[in-house]
DNA sequence: CTCTCGGCTTGAACACGTTCAAGTCGAGGG
DNA sequence: CCCTCGACTTGAACGTGTTCAAGCCGAGAG
């Protein structure tokens, strides 16, 4: 007999698949799990915080599907469009439900700001996931960019999910052809650093990055 | 006497600018305009049309404080960095409250979505600051680049945008400095254009940005 | 056995965004 | 003068996320 706890995520998941989020009430989350809702804000302190569990659940998910599909000494540009594109599958089922889910996502109060410490954890795994696609490619940089270049595709992937969740095209599309266009770009930029003008793009782009990933919000000073 | 709309509006953004999305409710907005709470509705779908009105003047501000600040002649990295530190200061006002804006304004079925119909003309707008900063720039890109940068330097700013949005460290100083670090580093890869290598990368992202920005959904096709 | 204690559970209650049937009221036609 | 029409206005009502005082109940102490 599976714990409280798990059966309210058993529950809000299904329903956020099959109804998405504003269809997804407290009120029969609680009622499909078999509790009552007062038990349900015992385990979680709000409705995103539900969602937050969907979070982990497509990261996993996308690791998953995408390790396999990694090709050794494929180009960057093949690899990189695999995993964006498992991505993609991953999330399929949530597209409608997607809209309303950066809004989850993103706020820094989130606990599902990719950004927050409660996410730390899963963000290393994604991270790990592109450290991945840039060891298993040929042609792999060197030095400072290719410490920096899992992130950076990180950063890429963020951008790629923005522009799905505004993507109302048919199935996406527009985001599939992205994709598409957006991984030789990013091959060719990794190749330009090569060159003698790149040297000083890479550790300036290194710079910056530093700035960005500074400890990323100590602790709760919960916005209120 | 004012209209009862421009009387909903003008109470809508003070409550905003002083109190917040969240504490900010219809039900304050429309007793400080001085009408019943339906009423309100009558003028305005929902409280996102409310903050689409933000989001306008926002827009309108950031063109008036950035405009006068541009210097012909001045590098490419000097005048974005202008532009883009005009912007935060427009949107400070509105950082606490900007968690829930982002939220506000990224679905597409958002009216104050950047890539929705309704937002075009803002949009246009927007574009057009920064076919300013490069047009008034030393060392303009010329051909294909010249037509493009202005939209790329648009996306950049809805990145910095982001980060800003997620960015909890004091007055945003994170933000801050990322501003500083991406100008020289666009203004570096644009230069970076003008070799033999950068032709076929400059031509792949124009490729790319018109899968972007095509037809950015004909009408209404709400979600619900 | 009885009594406490604390983890767990409950449903009523609150304020919110949104909807809607009903009302007001002034302009224009007969 | 009366009547109609439609733009505008109203407040009650609905379902929502969230809070909270109160209750349940089994384990352990006496």
């Amino acid at each position: 007999m599976p714990d409280t706890r798990e059966k309210l995520v058993a529950a809000a998941l299904r329903l956020f698949r099959t109804d998405g989020y504003q269809a997804t009430t407290m009120r029969r989350i609680a009622t499909e799990a078999g509790v009552s809702l007062g038990n349900a804000y015992y385990y979680f302190a709000s409705k995103d915080d539900l969602v937050h569990e969907l979070y982990l659940l497509v990261q996993r998910e996308h690791r998953e599907l995408a390790g396999p599909r990694l090709r050794r000494g494929a180009s960057l540009t093949e690899n990189l469009r695999t995993v964006l594109h498992a991505g993609l599958d991953v999330m399929a089922p949530y597209q409608e439900f997607g809209s309303s889910f950066l809004t989850v996502a993103l706020p820094p109060s989130s606990r599902s700001s990719p950004f927050s410490a409660d996410s730390a954890v899963a963000r290393e795994q994604a991270i790990g996931l592109m450290r991945e696609v840039v060891t298993l490619s040929r042609g792999r940089p060197t030095g400072v960019l290719l410490e920096r270049l899992p992130t950076l595709l990180w950063l890429v992937y963020l951008g790629i999910t923005v522009h799905w969740v505004t993507d109302s095209s048919p199935a996406q599309d527009r985001t599939r052809r992205l994709v598409d266009g957006v991984a030789p770009i990013v091959s060719r930029l990794v190749g330009l650093a090569r060159l003698p003008g790149g040297r000083r793009l890479v550790t300036d782009v290194a710079r910056v990055m530093d700035v960005v990933s500074a400890a990323p919000a100590p602790a709760a000073e919960v916005a209120r």
